[in-house]
DNA sequence: AACTATTTATAAGA
DNA sequence: TTCTTATAAATAGTT
């Protein structure tokens, strides 16, 4: 714009045009600051020159104007689009908490239409293994109750009061060996009596 | 600048930086966008006036420009940062496959250390309960097949083979009617055959 | 990068 | 707001 007055289009010549972009570049941030600066403007200027270096301007913090401009905008800048990495370990807990309600749902005995025969006889195996577990562990349970009873009751007193606790309408007869040991993995300070359920014998 | 220069500091006089603010507004998108078309640059450019409206210009699309600076920049708009929502949902899902991992392991019999006697003995009867349906769908798959076969062999032969199929060690003793319909949902078209188990009686 | 002839931007006023 | 205009600032082409 002087010497002689050039027409807005792409400068072809890359040396002038690179030298051009210096001078303007520095001459629209110049005004940028000016104009933030004189009439207390919030502003942002970022530009990328054409082999890609970035210059930027902001009379604020670059990320404060764009959270702003996100705001105002009719087109936000991002909505909070879920990465595709969280879309999939969303999937995989969704698809996890499924599996396992339908786990639970076959083992009370619900939904078994889709089951063939060769299933039902497995799923029975398991569950069958899991009661006699339950049953197993709860008769120890009852066991230790007596047996805390009685060390208490020989301090005071020496009669035995085994069948006080015994009325109830429980199934004793299924008691086994658990049979998988590999499941006992973390750390629990359970006490494990080998003894047999007395009443029963 | 011109009449007189002036001094780059805040305009006090309300009515004269609204004006200032308008032309030098205008003079700052012209060199913007004259740059980016001389220069083949991508730029944006956005201002807020002090009464808050906002200003905008970008060579291409804003969000294009802002992606590739939140690229560029050594402090990126976002990382990613999952939302509130996002991250109660994900307790959530996570909560529940915990949930229901431990009540797979009740059922198995496992990781019983922590559940008191009434506890184990509502277990008990749910794996009771659960257990008798599985039989009781089981053995009412067994009758089909034989019916099944039964209707087959009627075509050809009038020999009936009931013996043949039941060579299995399961036990058939605690076929009893279901106590809870509400779990049958949703739509199947399961076979629902009301007869005592022909072999057994 | 520096120079400079000109164009462009704009402060103040209307 | 817009127009005018005197002058400051920016800058195209050259060195």
């Amino acid at each position: 714009m002087t010497r002689q007055k050039i027409e807005i289009k792409k400068i072809d010549n890359i040396t002038a045009r690179q030298v051009t972009f210096s001078k303007r570049r520095r001459g629209l941030f110049k005004k940028a600051q000016e104009l933030s600066t004189l009439c207390d403007a919030q502003l942002a200027l970022i530009v990328f020159s054409s082999t890609g270096k970035l210059y930027e301007y902001s009379s604020s913090s670059m990320q404060q104007v764009i959270k702003r401009h996100s705001l105002q905008s009719e087109y936000p800048e991002k909505p909070r689009q879920p990465s595709f990495d969280e879309l999939q370990r969303h999937a995989l807990l969704t698809r996890e908490v499924a599996e396992k309600t339908m786990e639970i749902r076959h083992m009370k005995g619900e939904k078994l239409e889709n089951l063939n025969l060769e299933e039902l006889k497995r799923l029975e195996k398991m569950i069958e293994t899991g009661l006699d577990r339950v049953i197993e562990t709860k008769d120890n349970k009852f066991l230790q109750e007596i047996d805390s009873l009685k060390r208490k009751m020989a301090g005071t007193s020496v009669v035995p009061i085994d069948v006080e606790i015994l009325e109830q309408g429980e199934s004793c007869e299924s008691i086994t060996a658990i049979s998988n040991p590999e499941d006992l993995d973390s750390s629990d300070t359970t006490l494990k009596l080998g003894l047999p359920f007395p009443g029963s014998s």
